[in-house]
DNA sequence: GCCCCAAACTTGTCAACGACTAGATACCGC
DNA sequence: GCGGTATCTAGTCGTTGACAAGTTTGGGGC
């Protein structure tokens, strides 16, 4: 605490850190600039300067979250993974970086129309639709894929069906996405 | 609006319907107690003796969109449908009170533990599961089913895939719940 | 028919928040 | 080592949620 210096040196990255903590305490709707300021130590209007408002902060997470999902996904695949093993990074992803993953699909908390933003989901968007391949039909495959995979994960992450299924979510998650694509 | 009288007749019920139309408009992080009561025409105050705090509110707004819920589930269940014909009651739902939706599955905005809420909950958590008839694993299947139907109906709320298909979500969510219980 | 009490609502206040403005400080290219 | 600019601070405004205390109203007991 005690180099507290005028420059941060990369208080950007700083807040975003800080912003992951606060949000995984109280949920994005506890989230406050000022108190984020205090956990970093500038002052309260430090973090207006890097993010032009709150939206735009949670903009930045946002856009970071879909960054690291289409990372992830990518190293499924490159690993040689299936669908289901796309599906449980998927599910890993949401469970592991709740913060990032709630802020993402919440287009009234942040810009939705932010380029880099709208740059990073298309990017993980395509490898999710890449990771499925189904000779029937495609379209509705990928769109089943993603609804079941985003559902179970939603729902883990709200506690909804924690109660049933306290084990591994990655373990639950695989069953689950397996069964999507079963033949009986 | 003349007739503002000292007591309003039903400020409850009042509040809740402004506070659908309220989040409908700029979600729920934009809700606030005070507009609302200013939409309502009574005093800032007023709000706080009927529903505790705001979380109180969307409490008991949560527990009217389970109870909403579990009862569209129970008439397509007495109507004779089938688990697809849930699955869409369940995004019909979803779709058509947007603004319950989203509170009911979050709980960082509400007090998750309220006994009403808990009550209306399991009801609709029982129906939904009941809908479900897989002989091989009922668990799994049941699982899977509210998972895929609620990441569709959320992934749809959100913008995330309408750009796709924008025709009507019902028709698309049969589609896909289609998918999931198909013999190839 | 009246009285009184509890429920319903109001007015006033406080700390905290997001956003804005103006000013102070320090890094960096020249 | 100088100037310009990015970075950060300090101060302020309107608004919010929560709380406290007072006021009005309806209804049950007599």
């Amino acid at each position: 605490m005690t180099d507290r210096r005028y420059h941060h040196g990369d208080l950007r990255r700083a807040l975003l850190t800080a912003a992951v903590e606060a949000i995984g305490e109280s949920g994005p709707g506890g989230l406050g600039l000022r108190d984020l300021a205090r956990r970093v130590g500038v002052s309260h209007a430090a973090p207006v300067h890097h993010f032009r408002d709150k939206a735009g902060l949670l903009t930045a997470l946002a856009a970071e979250g879909f960054e690291l999902l289409a990372r992830s996904l990518a190293e499924t695949r490159d690993r040689g993974g299936d669908f289901i093993d796309q599906g449980v990074a998927y599910v890993e992803f949401a469970v592991s970086h709740k913060a990032h993953f709630e802020v993402m699909f919440r287009p009234d908390l942040h810009h939705a129309d932010d380029p880099d933003l709208t740059a990073a989901r298309e990017r993980a968007g395509a490898l999710l639709a890449d990771g499925v391949t189904d000779e029937e039909d495609p379209r509705v495959a990928a769109v089943a894929a993603w609804s079941l995979v985003h559902g179970f994960a939603t729902l883990w992450n709200t506690g909804a069906l924690s109660r049933e299924h306290d084990e591994d979510p990655a373990a639950v998650g695989r069953r689950v996405a397996a069964f999507l694509f079963r033949r009986s």
